[in-house]
RNA sequence: GCUCGGAUGGUGGAAUUGGUAGACACGUUGGACUUAAAAUCCAAUGACCAUUGCGGUCGUGCGGGUUCAAGUCCCGCUCCGAGUACCA
């Protein structure tokens, strides 16, 4: 009997979750390791074969961790709050517990059948309470403490309300909302008790504002910056426009300088840091003030560039500003009204797509230069964007591209200040090499010292400051939607008001309905079950509400990254009731050692999850400040679309290889499963496919028709899915593995195409032929040859060392060279087959398993590099040996094991023809590279 | 526009980081075994020239440079991908 894999996979995977095999302890003499995988959202679609690609990896990775004496956690869970789930509610009516846990079902089916490593013990789900009870939990904490910039950490609000009744806020270094105003200890006292939960509102980490947000009315919610993508809506692509409403917010700015400064200490891509840094977008600049003539406010505004403040020709403000229409003279009122009101009514994309068309007014109003007190006219216009910096910018048309589109389309002077530089056709942006003139005491300087001297002035004077500003925004943390955390708030006098951590968790309402209400409130409006008693501390039915022991609770929930920023701790104490997680879990487990995943988190969860890492850190729940230092981006295995070709209006389809005039055809894309390797479509397939192809006629160049093949997202509405449970029936599970891996770079975007797999298949079929034949096992206790010796050491050697730098795909390749030498040997000693078994066993675990079943297993070569073959010689009959030349010689040295340089040198030296070429000098100096070339001075 | 990647046979991709370019696999061609098929095994396979020899020439997107030696390092382009986008 040949290699019957379903018989050995099912067995293993039986006996593995029989056994609990994988199940792991807190607590272990071996050292500690802990592989995450960013865990999926269990949609309904099921798994295709991109979905296993990281988690394939990581497994072997584990696995290989495991054998090297490691005491490793490797999890795997749910991220099973978001809206598809909602979305199939609200059409069928299904309750999206129901649905989800449906499909992690499926999910964990499908999970279970490639034989990974999980410890299902300790599985998270987003969705379920005694997980998100948690969730709430950080969100009072965040409500509980403000951002001190002096301390540079998080503290208690209760800390801020005793410097409050000391000191009043004059003295308080703390990030907060840019509206407060200044009080002394005397004027809090005197507030009442709506006026001081306002101002600390504008203080707490997490708080409650009129934003202007990201409103998606098709979706009936509204989004963050990194759910739009080109202007619309990432799940579904609907517009999204501008709105302002009450929402809960995330102060993350309050982390930017520390969110930049841990990349630093990260081991991730270069690129993902890169996307972060500039998410970020931190710029050192300058805050400027300007009078307003006839008014007593000033424009502040925030520049890169006070250097060239002696080139500023007119201000330029958003049009959304509520200051705009104080100080709009009254003459241009209903201009400036009517662009206001037309920029409002444009989405956000169709403000996108216009970049190139220039659109602004005048407001008839001016301000004064701080320092030449010229009159300056204040402009609105739409490329100023109202929630950058203080949505006022000081333009300088002679040093700013934008500026100077601007002032030449209204005409609007251009004043030069740069030294010897012409502006004629456009401005001059470049830093490097300034020279200023016309700019008063900044006249000759350059840019660095021009920076260092005007905010040096501007800051003596009062006229401004030397600032940092960050791009990043703080995170709308508010969804209308019904399938998320609710928030753990209630409304007592307009006020939000927060349950105790003792309370949660606050479940989900039953609703019956998953819209919005009529009134356009989120989908809980429509419970009837939905207050906060505060004397019983449960939640009631909403017609005893009496606003003064019976509240309204808080209609919105939670977005999905909530639970995520934070599931990995889970992981390693999931049972936990008293915590969220143990101090001894997390003092054992500490951080993640490799975490993978796909770089579309890039500026989401990977960003989130670092800020409330941070802020659980400064309150001393976690340990480490980062809590993924190692991470590794996993490419999308992309769909390989097939497609034929209709004759417009026709029932008629034409082969690929007979287009001769594209435009009269029309696209249409067929299951990839009717199309073969060949491009060959399956037409009597296709005919039963879909009803509109049951008359069809196709036109033939030879008897086959011929798709055309489009690499693409995967995706079932392209019907170019891949299923891994087809390929596991087909070839088995230990296959699939090995050839996703063997596909290419791990961390390489690449198209899904079966037709290597045949090669994989075909290796693990030897594989099994070296321990079993004609029905029987043959390994032997016979001693092995040294050359066999050799094959398997470097073997070990090139594969420990791919593992280590994840490059899986050529581990693949040397097992399969490993596997052809010792069969071209007709090898089959255990002293070479065991060792050789556990190396390869993180790939294909059902196989290796069924073999350590008949010989038993033995780690212990994993840990002895390569000690059996260590002595060099030379090559005789090199093409190339030994060549001189300007007084350096070159040899060719044969054996790849040596890096013993003592061995080489002494193989060299010994040999007769050495001593010719050297004619009795002393070799100055040795480059060796092993078993290539090296080279000798003398 | 800016930032970061990348470009190697018919295809996916190797190349120990400056040391025999094309490992390994797919595909293709030929052969063995079979009544036949499947499975398996063997051989050839970058291009061109010579194939009555062993061999030779050119070759890692393009153009230069450094080096005994460049796919790899430096300078200047071209094209492709990803992210971001009026960020003052």
């Amino acid at each position: 009997m040949g290699y019957d894999f379903k018989k050995i996979e099912n067995k293993w995977q039986r006996y593995w979750a029989k056994n609990q095999t994988f199940r792991v302890e807190n607590q272990s003499e071996k050292p500690k390791f802990y592989v995450l995988d960013m865990f999926p959202y269990p949609s309904g679609a099921g798994l295709h074969v991109g979905h296993p690609l990281g988690y394939i990896a990581s497994d072997i990775y584990a696995r290989f961790k495991r054998h090297k004496g490691f005491n490793v956690l490797h999890p795997q869970g749910y991220d099973s709050f978001g809206l598809p789930a909602e979305q199939y509610a609200i059409q069928t009516g299904q309750h999206p517990a129901k649905t989800t846990q449906e499909n992690i079902s499926r999910y964990r089916q499908q999970l279970d059948l490639m034989g990974f490593s999980f410890d299902w013990s300790r599985e998270v789900r987003t969705s379920d309470p005694n997980f998100y009870r948690w969730t709430q939990s950080i969100f009072l904490l965040l409500f509980d403490h403000y951002y001190c910039n002096d301390a540079n950490k998080a503290l208690p609000i209760q800390s801020l309300v005793d410097c409050f009744e000391r000191k009043g806020n004059s003295c308080v270094n703390a990030v907060c909302s840019p509206s407060v105003d200044t009080f002394t200890a005397k004027e809090w006292e005197m507030f009442d008790q709506i006026k001081k939960q306002e101002i600390l509102l504008d203080y707490r980490l997490t708080y409650l504002s009129e934003a202007e947000v990201n409103w998606c009315a098709d979706l009936g919610t509204v989004l963050a910056n990194d759910e739009i993508i080109n202007g619309v809506s990432e799940r579904g692509g609907y517009p999204v426009t501008k709105k302002k409403m009450k929402q809960w917010s995330m102060r993350i700015g309050a982390y930017a300088e520390r969110l930049l400064k841990g990349l630093d200490t990260l081991d991730w891509t270069d690129s993902l840091k890169e996307m972060q840094r500039n998410w970020i977008g931190k710029s050192v600049g300058a805050k400027v003030f300007f009078q307003i003539e006839g008014h007593d406010q000033k424009i502040e505004v925030f520049t890169t560039r006070p250097d060239t403040i002696f080139g500023v020709t007119f201000m330029t403000l958003a049009p959304e500003l509520d200051l705009v229409k104080q100080i709009t003279h009254p003459d241009q009122k209903q201009i400036v009204d009517t662009y206001i009101d037309q920029t409002q009514k444009r989405t956000q994309r169709e403000r996108m797509a216009d970049v190139k068309n220039i659109s602004g007014v005048f407001t008839g109003a001016y301000v004064i230069h701080p320092f030449s007190q010229e009159r300056i006219p204040i402009w609105i216009g739409d490329y100023v964007l109202a929630d950058y910096g203080t949505g006022a910018v000081m333009a300088v048309p002679c040093g700013d591209q934008r500026d100077y589109d601007f002032a030449k389309y209204f005409d609007i002077p251009i004043k030069n200040i740069f030294k010897g530089v012409s502006i004629a056709e456009e401005a001059f942006t470049d830093k490097s090499n300034t020279v200023l003139t016309h700019s008063d005491f900044l006249n000759d300087l350059s840019y660095q010292n021009a920076m260092v001297k005007v905010i040096e002035s501007l800051e003596e004077k009062g006229f401004g400051k030397g600032t940092i500003n960050y791009r990043l925004r703080d995170a709308i943390f508010s969804r209308q939607r019904y399938w998320g955390e609710p928030i753990p708030m209630y409304y007592k006098d307009g006020m939000p008001q927060p349950l105790d951590n003792t309370d949660l968790p606050l479940e989900l309402p039953e609703v019956e309905k998953y819209l919005p209400t009529p009134e356009g409130a989120p989908p809980l409006g429509n419970a009837t079950k939905w207050a906060w008693d505060t004397r019983s501390k449960k939640v009631v039915a909403n017609e005893r509400i009496d606003h003064q022991t019976v509240f309204p609770l808080e209609l919105n929930t939670m977005p999905g990254w909530a639970g995520s920023s934070w599931y990995f701790y889970r992981y390693m104490d999931a049972q936990n009731s008293e915590a969220l997680v143990s101090k001894e879990a997390v003092s054992y487990w500490k951080e993640v050692d490799l975490y993978l995943g796909g770089s579309e988190h890039a500026t989401g969860h990977l960003l989130y999850s670092r800020f409330w890492q941070k802020f659980l850190f400064d309150l001393g729940i976690l340990p480490v400040e980062e809590y993924a230092k190692k991470l590794i981006n996993q490419g999308m295995i992309l769909g390989s679309s097939a497609f034929i070709y209709r004759k417009s209006g026709s029932q008629t389809y034409v082969s690929s290889d007979l287009i001769s005039d594209p435009h009269t055809l029309e696209p249409i894309r067929v299951d990839v499963s009717l199309v073969n390797a060949s491009d060959e479509l399956d037409l009597e397939g296709l005919k039963k496919w879909q009803p509109q192809f049951k008359n069809a006629q196709f036109e033939l160049k030879e008897i086959v028709y011929k798709v055309n093949r489009e690499v693409e997202k995967m995706s079932k509405s392209k019907y170019n899915v891949v299923n891994p449970d087809e390929i596991c029936e087909q070839y088995g599970a230990d296959t699939l593995r090995m050839y996703e891996m063997f596909l290419g770079p791990l961390e390489q975007a690449k198209p899904w195409n079966t037709a290597g797999i045949s090669g994989v298949y075909s290796f693990l079929k030897k594989y099994w032929r070296l321990y079993y034949q004609n029905d029987q096992w043959v390994v032997t206790e016979k001693a092995p040859s040294k050359k066999a010796l050799k094959i398997l050491h470097e073997t070990i050697k090139k594969v420990t060392y791919d593992i280590e730098n994840f490059s899986f795909n050529t581990c693949v390749s040397s097992f399969m060279i490993c596997v052809n030498e010792l069969t071209a040997m007709d090898c089959n000693q255990k002293e070479i087959l065991m060792p050789l078994t556990v190396l390869l066993s993180p790939f294909a675990p059902h196989i290796t398993e069924e073999i350590w079943e008949q010989f038993g297993y033995d780690q212990s070569i994993l840990n002895e590099p390569y000690p059996l073959v260590n002595e060099a010689y030379l090559v005789e009959d090199s093409k190339n040996y030994p060549v001189s030349f300007n007084g350096k010689m070159r040899f060719t040295l044969s054996l790849s094991l040596s890096l013993d340089h003592q061995a080489i040198q002494s193989a060299v030296l010994s040999d007769s023809r050495t001593a010719e070429y050297l004619q009795g000098k002393e070799p100055k100096k040795w480059i060796i590279v092993p078993n290539k070339i090296i080279n000798i001075v003398f």
